[in-house]
RNA sequence: GCGCGGUUAGCUCAGUUGGUAGAGCGACUCAUUGACGUUGAGUAGGCCAGGGGUUCGAAUCCCUUAUCGCGCACCA
């Protein structure tokens, strides 16, 4: 017996040496597996995002889906889990913005190159810092197809993504209402902006004294905009002024205002009256639009009036809107001021408060009749309605039709420096974004002389909508069609990929948007299921924040327990769906499992060393009746591991190993060491070993390794799942 | 406002076609340094949130109330 045995088990000293056998066995990469493998199976990593370390919420995706990886690869399939970064276009950039800042430096000054070169060193290093957390947690995954959301075969991508979506009428520009985020100095896309709930105020009042009627607001800044009055057609109280027009001085802003009857005006509500500012809201500019009414911008990017009295001109919102309700109080206009409860969108990145403004920018449509008269929004529904993809937990589902039903045109472009370049190429000399009836090519690299590319880049969601194909795509086989280049590619056998593994919080930013892009893109699923982790929280079930300080690093986790314990407590009793609550004291409880192991094996070998297992004596009947019995779990456990319940497995493999073989069988068998009890041990121990390797690979590696002597040949991660 | 979940032992949660309430941790009692950075055996502890219904039978299915959490939302 190898004098290891003598102490504890040490995970600090096993588990590198341990990854290192493996990379250097070549096994995680597919092609090098053994044995004939017809059936494929894959997943794609959730590429992190190149902003900094892996938390716990990563931890656990690790954990999820190694452990399932290498069941699958132990099953007999040719198994390939494929990692990447994602860039995260917008929240690196604010990361290095802030970094730069701290040492003075502004992005304005050294301008977008320059500036790009530090966001990428950033990146690397993030990356970097990545790699090496994928592997201290056991990673299987295969290195050497690695991608990056911005590598050139996936900006090769992006743009026949963005040309075939162009072409097809479903990517357009148009000017039109946008989140805009002042601080961030960008659009942000809907599910980007993060509602509030908040106390705010709703002023009742008149524009003027010759005004027939009180209007109420809880923005009376944005009042200076206003073109119109909106009031439904039918309200008796109103309905007499509708189509008179009105002038007067509002803040010291000349307004003119036309009374309209609209619909979408709730009678009920307020006083029934709306005041309709076209270029400030999001309702306001679809009745403009309507009615054709003028649209008057009055706030300006940094969320300043741009028009008004002296203290309404130049200043932020907040002081504009107390200096505009001074104004009408002093007027004697004001009429009620009641404090109500209000939703508040704010910017998910930088939590400033989403000013809509007109704007020109780039969406996709989600609601065009492509083929068969069906649209984008039809594709993402009727792949889960009929079942060729399933959501675990299975209400998810329901949550992701609603989320599709209420789906407007995706916001995809951005006024940032880090991320894919929108692919599109204008005449103008100066900033091609004002005109709308110029010339537009769609165009990898320069159209030629006097063409300009677009300013903008691309939402971070667009790259990441493709990565499950975008990653298969062999570089050396380039077509100017990503149908025909995926099918050109020999990792196409992966695609569609078996799983999707994530966090429940990215279901419409990610899981939505793959369904579509890859649905429409490459005519095939992106995933046959969709397995959904839910959030770890704290011991006491908060969420992890810096401001609570209760943020746990994985990494301090493994190096006191090692990465097999932290995999078990991120894996046992958390079913899909479902926050973990994490405390130290769970990573502790398996960290003692995996010594128990240790020691278990420990007792066999020094009780077996002179037993040949090969010979299989007849057993007495009550090992044989251990033997069913663990052969009778492994049935069990294999359909649910086929199931994706390894939260269930993990736990049945533990309380067999030590409440069935170590508690009850091991001391039975202690007590007459003949040649029936000793083959019930070994065999025992090593088919148990298989079926924790996928839980705890680095401590049933290692024990393997010692009991064959570390014979590279004889590798725990390509045994046979046991039957 | 619309929608989705949860409510089971002190704590964290299982409980998959409805059939006599489970695990882990914690508590308590005893044993144990003999594979064990101890471990083992055992004990206590639950009107399965409340109410109503379907059923021979409900933690499980339906309705309803309460409560907590989450998601979505252009209510001025």
């Amino acid at each position: 017996m190898n004098e290891k045995f003598l102490k504890p088990y040490n995970p600090k000293e096993t588990e590198d040496k341990i990854y290192k056998i493996w990379e250097n066995s070549g096994f995680f990469n597919p092609d090098n597996l053994p044995g004939e493998r017809k059936e494929t199976f894959s997943i794609v990593l959730p590429p992190p995002n190149v902003t900094g370390t892996l938390h716990t919420g990563h931890a656990s995706m690790l954990a999820i889906e190694d452990t399932i990886v290498r069941f699958e690869r132990m099953s007999g399939k040719k198994t390939l889990w494929l990692p990447g970064t994602d860039h995260a276009a917008i929240a690196t950039q604010s990361k290095v913005e802030k970094i730069l800042e701290k040492e003075g430096i502004k992005k304005s000054e050294i301008g977008r190159e320059e500036f790009l070169k530090h966001v990428e060193k950033f990146a690397q290093d993030s990356h970097d810092t990545i790699v090496s957390q994928c592997k201290k947690m056991g990673s299987s995954l295969d290195w050497s197809r690695e991608a990056f959301t911005l590598d050139e075969t996936r900006h090769k991508a992006v743009f026949l993504a963005f040309k075939k979506m162009y072409e097809a009428g479903l990517i357009y520009r148009k000017h039109r209402i946008v989140n805009w985020d002042p601080k961030g100095q960008t659009t942000i896309s809907d599910d980007e902006v993060i509602r509030e709930n908040r106390k705010g105020k709703m002023y009742t009042f008149k524009y003027s004294h010759d005004f027939p009627f009180p209007i109420a607001t809880t923005r009376p800044e944005t009042k200076l905009g206003d073109t119109a009055v909106a009031v439904h057609p039918d309200d008796a109280r109103y309905k007499e002024f509708i189509g008179k027009e009105y002038s007067f001085d509002f803040a010291g802003e000349p307004v003119t205002v036309k009374i309209i009857g609209d619909n979408a005006v709730d009678p009920e509500f307020g006083v029934g009256a709306l005041g309709v500012t076209p270029a400030h809201s999001q309702i306001d500019w679809e009745i403009a639009q309507r009615h054709n009414l003028p649209v008057k911008q009055v706030i300006n990017e940094y969320g300043k009036l741009t028009v008004g009295m002296e203290g309404v001109k130049d200043t932020k919102v907040e002081v504009a809107r107390a200096k505009v309700v001074e104004w009408l109080r002093e007027q004697n206009l004001l009429i009620e001021e009641k404090e109500i409860d209000q939703s508040v969108g704010t910017a998910e990145r930088t939590g400033a408060v989403i000013e809509p403004l007109p704007k020109m920018q780039w969406w996709i449509d989600v609601n065009k009749p492509i083929k068969d008269n069906k649209s984008l929004k039809d594709l993402m529904l009727e792949k889960v309605k009929d079942g060729q993809i399933e959501i675990l937990p299975e209400r998810f589902e329901k949550t992701y039709f609603h989320w599709i039903e209420n789906l407007r045109d995706w916001n995809i472009s951005r006024q940032i420096w880090y991320g894919h370049r929108i692919p599109a190429w204008y005449q103008s000399t100066e900033d091609g974004r004002t005109n709308n009836d110029e010339e537009i090519k769609i165009s990898l690299t320069s159209p030629g002389e006097n063409w300009k590319q677009d300013e903008d880049t691309l939402d971070t969601w667009f790259s990441s909508g493709l990565w499950t194909f975008s990653t298969l795509l062999d570089p050396e086989n380039y077509v100017e069609d990503l149908k025909e280049w995926l099918k050109k590619s020999p990792d196409n056998i992966y695609h569609p990929t078996n799983l999707l593994e994530t966090g429940y919080d990215i279901i419409f930013f990610w899981v939505a948007r793959m369904i579509l892009m890859t649905t429409f893109l490459v005519d095939e699923i992106p995933f046959k299921t969709v397995y959904l982790h839910g959030l770890v929280r704290d011991k006491q079930g908060r969420k992890m924040s810096k401001s609570l300080g209760n943020i746990v690093d994985p990494l301090d986790l493994i190096n006191s327990f090692g990465a097999d314990a932290l995999r078990m407590s991120l894996i046992v009793g958390v079913g899909p769906g479902q926050d973990n609550n994490l405390s130290e004291d769970k990573v502790k409880a398996y960290s003692k499992f995996a010594n128990k192991i240790w020691n278990a094996t420990r007792f066999v070998l020094e009780n077996t060393a002179d037993f040949d297992e090969s010979k299989k004596p007849n057993l007495e009947s009550r090992h044989e009746e251990y033997i069913n019995e663990w052969k009778n779990l492994v049935k069990e456990v294999t359909k649910e591991m086929e199931e994706y319940k390894l939260y269930l497995v993990g736990e049945k493999l533990y309380h067999f190993f030590w409440h069935r073989f170590a508690d009850v069988i091991i001391e039975d068998c202690k007590k007459d060491l003949n040649d029936s009890s000793k083959y019930t041990l070994i065999y025992l121990l090593k088919e148990q070993l298989k079926a924790l390797h996928p839980f705890m690979p680095f401590v049933t590696e290692e024990i393997w390794g010692l009991i064959h002597d570390e014979k590279p040949e004889k590798l725990l991660i390509i045994e046979a799942w046991p039957a």
